[in-house]
DNA sequence: CTTTAGCACTCACTATTCCTGAGTGCTAAG
DNA sequence: CTTAGCACTCAGGAATAGTGAGTGCTAAAG
């Protein structure tokens, strides 16, 4: 059978309906639109022939109909009508972003929060580095009171530091020597180069500062580790139970919980997939607990090698069109405010901060 | 009417009983408790009496009894059976804790995840500063391709970074001079004590470097106020939806969303109360919403003038000995493991292949 | 060949009723 | 003071009937 025009028009309209409902979707119903010149028989028998096709389906003999996931897969691909973001919505999350954010784990997770707001659904938030990190450059400050402060500066331009205590006193001379000798071994080199005959060898050439040898790459290797591993917020759980598909506790829970763990191992794979702004549409899905729900996402920019991932998790019925436009705009724009970094007050490669409490 | 022992004693077991089952307790159910040498109409009697008293309630003439908000109140003050912590359970604690812990958010967000997890229900963490933050200590670093890195140390010893692009080319005696003008004018000072006119003294002195303060300025200032907020961090809200008190996802997610905005603001005010864990019985609680909810928290002490809190949110049926025990030996924990600093620092091996299974 | 009116039919959902049994309060005897 | 006994209450489940939105099919009209 063709899928004439006539049929997508209804297949859309019957989406667009339950997108806004939740419930089945009847005859009559699609003739109350605008635009819709046929009568209540006219639109059954096509809608009978979508449902013989496989993209609506009938919860029951006497209901109306309901896009099964064919439909929405059709719908998001060919169907959709263009979501135009009014100005204050463009405006509002601008200005969000806007606000400076010091250190990807924390814009993550703000991230997370504002595409939240944004779409009304859960979202989790992903950044995982694409280069592995190294150390370009270590320097050490004699802090009074008996410590002195690591400062490494890795190959994507953060800087990280620590307040360490030194065990006997120390001039600065003797500091000045371990740098020199941090700096002419032990950069460039990834976490796992720091091996046990590499530390013998620096801690022979550091003089008085040996004993601080262990600690420092202590730190660095942890750091560099760190760098390594994806950094992912989840916010906006509770928006699911407001839906009518999350009135079962337990269909909600199963989902919130999947998210939440989703957070350690399937984004990296889905990290690698393709540019652009993808739906997954129930079954789509490869987590079971997902089955009945779709994932909306996108990847943007960061600087520095770093790639960053946008995800709204919702019930099959969410307004595709909205959350797409919006997902879409939020990376456009995060990946804009990196890729300028001297024009805003958010200049990137400029940022970082880190901190390490001794006590 | 007075409250006899066996009184206390039936109260205890129907609370017990409650906490276990969520179902109403009755008669009989007790008469087959171990230790209970009474007929179900003496039980009645007592039962009566002490719904008469208002320790008890009845959802209807003929159900069970429930205990009433004064019920839970009296148990956890004087009935409560001390929950002694198993091996397992204090070593799962301090094994969590002794991870080692970078910065305070991070801190935070760690110690929410555990006590959710410890207790199987939604907790809060938060942790906020006794004192207001000054900078004790200025450092410029030359970084090459162009920028320096300010390493900025405050009177709670954390250090802070930041990597700054110079905006014209400059020498280090330029950022020598910066340095000795910053660390002699501008520290020991809050952020509002950043004014124009000290501003404008600095950059007279600063040389060739006065371009630069006022970034400087902005980030320290900004870094200062933040030192002020609470840090405030919620883990496992989605726990909630397993107990049978929140089947009702309108009331789950009422609780929900009161617990992610506390965040903001009605914690700080809870911080100031006196020390000892604490438990909140349902109505006791101020928010409307939490009207059906206990919440159970303590304070702990983390160093530097930095003082945390933990909570715990569940229904007013929760396991107040087992939770509160496992709070209080939380607190104790980490502040325990914050007053010692140096003990652990050097044992830190360099060995530890596989630290981030959450986060 | 397409569209539409008409009609019988289906079936989830709601309301109503009935029934069951856990649990109660009271009374009177031990 | 305790306990056995008994009549009573009432939430919750099962069974039943009624309602109406929506369907598919047929046959006539365009």
């Amino acid at each position: 059978m063709e899928l004439t025009d006539r049929k997508k028009k209804v297949l859309r309209s019957v989406v667009d309906l339950y997108i806004r409902t939740a419930e089945p979707v009847g005859s009559k119903a699609i003739t109350e639109l605008p635009d819709m010149n046929y009568s209540s028989a006219t639109i059954r028998n096509e809608m009978a022939d979508l449902t013989a096709m496989g993209y609506l389906e009938q919860p029951h003999t006497s209901a109306g109909r309901i896009p099964s996931a064919a439909g929405y897969r059709l719908y998001v691909d060919e169907l959709m009508l263009d979501y135009r973001l009014s100005v204050d919505e463009t405006r509002s999350i601008n200005t969000a972003i806007e606000e400076k954010v010091q250190k990807v784990d924390k814009l993550v997770e703000k991230v997370a929060k504002l595409v939240s707001q944004a779409t009304d659904l859960p979202a989790i938030t992903a950044a995982a580095r694409r280069k592995s990190a190294t150390v370009t450059r270590y320097d050490l400050i004699l802090a009074g009171r008996g410590s002195f402060i690591l400062v490494v500066m890795l190959n994507s331009d953060e800087v990280f530091n620590k307040l360490i205590k030194l065990p006997v006193s120390m001039e600065e001379a003797d500091l000045k020597v371990l740098g020199a000798v941090l700096n002419s071994a032990m950069t460039d080199i990834g976490a796992e180069d720091f091996t046990a005959q590499l530390l013998d060898k620096v801690m022979r050439s550091a003089g008085n500062a040996a004993s601080l040898v262990p600690v420092i790459v202590d730190f660095v290797c942890d750091l560099l580790r760190h760098q390594g591993s994806t950094n992912v917020a989840v916010a906006g759980q509770a928006r699911l139970l407001g839906l009518p598909e999350y009135r079962d506790v337990d269909k909600a829970q199963r989902v919130l919980e999947s998210i939440d763990e989703d957070a350690l191992s399937n984004l990296p794979a889905i990290m690698q997939s393709e540019n652009g702004t993808k739906v997954l549409v129930g079954p789509e899905n490869v987590a079971q607990e997902l089955k009945d729900t779709s994932v909306v996402m996108t990847k943007f920019d960061i600087g520095d090698g770093m790639q960053g991932m946008i995800g709204v998790v919702g019930p099959t019925r969410m307004d595709y069109a909205k959350v797409t436009a919006r997902l879409s705009y939020f990376a456009e724009s995060l990946s804009k405010a990196f890729a300028k970094p001297e024009t805003k007050q958010l200049p990137q490669g400029t940022e970082d901060a880190d901190n390490h409490k001794e006590a």
